[in-house]
DNA sequence: TCTTGCGGTCTCCAATATAGACCAAGTCTC
DNA sequence: GAGACTTGGTCTATATTGGAGACCGCAAGA
């Protein structure tokens, strides 16, 4: 047996409840209720999160709120590129629903809604930054290990 | 013009290139060849790799190989909940080309394949940590947010 | 001989994303 | 006063993507 496996079957990964990841046993007694969650099991509720928020435009909301502070509607799909309308309400929506987000509507015509980040849409950006900075520093990286490979992978 | 139109202005959003995000210009200056790379703007190269990376079957990949060590595709599986064969063998691919992940073939009989993290896969694995972390921990803070907003627009 | 394991690929269908039209209701221009 | 414009969406039609499951080659095991 591996050294993976053996993490793998200690943690029993199938059963859809935690997992060890060798992160020790003093994060697993941060939970106070004793309920084991694990982004990397189907069906733990925290995979549910995980994947809600492991998404392009809510990252992206996230960060832009974060940087420029509180905005209108427009102002993030302006700020945004290429997010359509859609999409912006059904992520604000979704991170509005959870708690991370707060949606403010001022009665006036035309309508004004502006949108800012809670405290625990606030601790998430913060988290969510330097994943920014670090795609835009290794970009050149990253498309150079590209061109290689599809070098190297030519069957046309 | 509020502060957020300021800064959207001064970054020039609209363009597709650079956005000032309040970072200040010392990290500007560190993109030694004066190329801009912003992730909010749509045809950035950055935000190419960002919304591959922002996925995730990525995220998690990326993750469980931080966490366990090498792995075979079918550990993988195993140990990542729900993925399909075919979302994990995309995924794979997409982060090996990017020169994050490793892939290895050893020609035995049934094959055998290990995939582990090359040091960008490193790098960014150790920024998606926290977040998964993080979303273990406040999940169940998360989901009280949910049921109050859903007590709160019920019109059922 | 039939089954199992591995690491995929292929095909089909359902779910999801995007583009674009449409909306109300007040303001501005002509 | 007619028409255009604005905002923050919703609705619909179409394009893209995701997942389920079949299939594959090859060797070992029952």
């Amino acid at each position: 047996m591996t050294t993976e496996e053996a993490v793998r079957a200690a943690a029993g990964a199938e059963q859809g409840q935690a997992r060890g990841d060798g992160r020790g046993p003093e994060e697993e007694r941060a939970q106070p209720q004793g309920q084991e969650l694990d982004v990397f099991a189907q069906l733990c509720p925290s995979r549910g999160m995980f994947a809600e928020l492991a998404d392009k435009w809510s990252m992206l909301i996230l960060m832009s709120l974060s940087a420029c502070g509180p905005q209108r509607f427009s102002e993030l799909q302006r700020g945004i590129g290429g997010v359509s309308r859609k999409m912006l309400t059904q992520s604000l929506r979704t991170l509005e629903r959870s708690g991370l987000v707060r949606r403010t509507v001022f009665p006036e015509t035309p309508p004004r809604v502006v949108y800012d980040l809670l405290p625990l849409g606030r601790e998430l950006a913060e988290l969510l930054a330097p994943i920014g900075r670090w795609t835009e520093r290794r970009t050149g990286r990253m498309l150079e290990a590209r061109e290689e490979f599809d070098l190297g992978h030519a069957d046309s």
